[in-house]
DNA sequence: ACAAAAGTGTTGGAGTTACACCCATGG
DNA sequence: CCATGGGTGTAACTCCAACACTTTTGT
């Protein structure tokens, strides 16, 4: 694989989501563009991480070595979401300045094709080679550089979507986790409250949700057993529903 | 907007879905290359429709845009569903003479965004400057060119995931239709087959689905009451709901 | 002993499944 | 009068929503 973009007007970007026990998080970079002439900064903010796609590099191989690169991790929940070409879509001016410092046409559409991630958090180490990244709470997340706050949007509906249907919140906890921590996952991603002895019941019923002998340590209230996901358990046991509700 | 493509190297390809009372079909482009030598015919195989994006115009009108040509209908059902980009999405032997024959470089990357359209076959006039265009029923779809397998595949599950939890199905049929095209629909789509009696008690819960006074005319048997679909009383009722099953 | 979160059961109502017969029309 | 598809009800079961108290641990 060469490392020269197939073409500087195509890219992914990744929407990394995480969740520290409170809130859901949102992986964000520094963009910051330097003045030529008089050494001040020009723009300060923020995006979302993405990169080109490299020759012989199919799209999803992009996304995963965008997550590999600030992660380290490999095996990290990817879905490909939704891709973005509106014509005007980075045409503010920070953009066109920005764009034009990397040797881009501002004026030529560029197209991006949206990833949503889910990490673990947890033990990762962040490093992206001297450009600062760091975990903002979504709630929180100001204007961002391009089109990203309509690109993080879409991506949370998505996400919204898919969490309704399958299996996925566990992709953001540790191996081990309580039905609580699960639960909260729920109440962030939905914006909703759940009632705790119904929650539980369902997860009674989802067969791939496995409790394990451990229990959680040094914690001041009663320790909340500790549960795994088993994919074989989902891939067997899963079936298409036929339920459009609403 | 002006009629020169962005980009020849990104496109959009419309997945065309209709019902012919029976079965669900696609719409397909005959696609014949014949020889600058010999004057034969050295390809004759079928494509999904598609066509580059004008400069000026988003993904989606470019979308429209297509289905407008051959349909001559504005509003229709349209979806995103997923981006095609693999390196070697066009590297059959066909598929390179066909884009060398259309001024392209075939090893350069060829983005395509995929879309998939509901429409309601029953009273369009297909046309499309003077190319062969047909209706296929998607279990008789053999090979077609480049990697157009594929998106009619991918298509088909976005369809199915889309229709498990959104009445779309009416997309498909006249304004007014029966409840048995409607279950018809369903089990056609998810390959399934539906119990009458419970299916229609499903229905009288979408307040959506408003029967009228009217009822079908000229058949042999006990003619059924049509039905049509309420945007505004489908937009009123839905609401976001947590069942993330199996 | 207290604070903090874990864990557990019941009841009424709604949705789901399985199942068989009569009805209205055109030919 | 027959062939064709339209239209209907019930019972058993499972799922859902609402609701409060006891348990286990660390401090």
């Amino acid at each position: 694989m060469t490392n020269s973009p197939i073409n500087n007007y195509i890219s992914v970007d990744c929407v990394i989501f995480g969740y520290n026990g409170q809130e859901l998080q949102v992986l964000l970079v520094d963009r910051t563009l330097t003045s030529d002439i008089t050494g001040d900064s020009e723009i300060t903010d923020m995006t979302l991480t993405g990169n080109h796609i490299y020759e012989d590099e199919t799209i999803e191989e992009a996304a995963y070595r965008v997550l590999f690169d600030l992660t380290g991790l490999k095996n990290v929940f990817l879905d490909q979401f939704k891709t973005f070409a509106h014509p005007d879509r980075l045409k503010k001016e920070n953009d066109r300045k920005w764009l034009l410092h990397d040797g881009r046409d501002p004026d030529k559409r560029i197209v991006s094709i949206g990833y949503f991630s889910l990490i673990a958090t947890q033990s990762i180490t962040l490093e992206w080679k001297g450009r600062n990244v760091k975990w903002v709470p979504v709630s929180e997340v100001g204007e961002l550089a391009f089109d990203h706050n309509q690109i993080l949007n879409e991506a949370l509906i998505a996400l919204r979507n898919k969490i309704k249907h399958e299996p996925i919140g566990f992709e953001l906890l540790p191996e081990r986790f309580s039905l609580t921590q699960m639960q909260n996952i729920y109440e962030v991603i939905m914006g909703t409250e759940l009632d705790k002895r119904n929650f539980r019941k369902k997860i009674a019923r989802m067969k791939y949700l496995i409790p394990t002998d451990e229990k959680q340590t040094g914690v001041a209230h009663k320790p909340a057993r500790l549960y795994v996901f088993s994919r074989e358990v989902y891939e067997k046991t899963k079936k298409e529903l036929f339920d459009f509700t609403v």
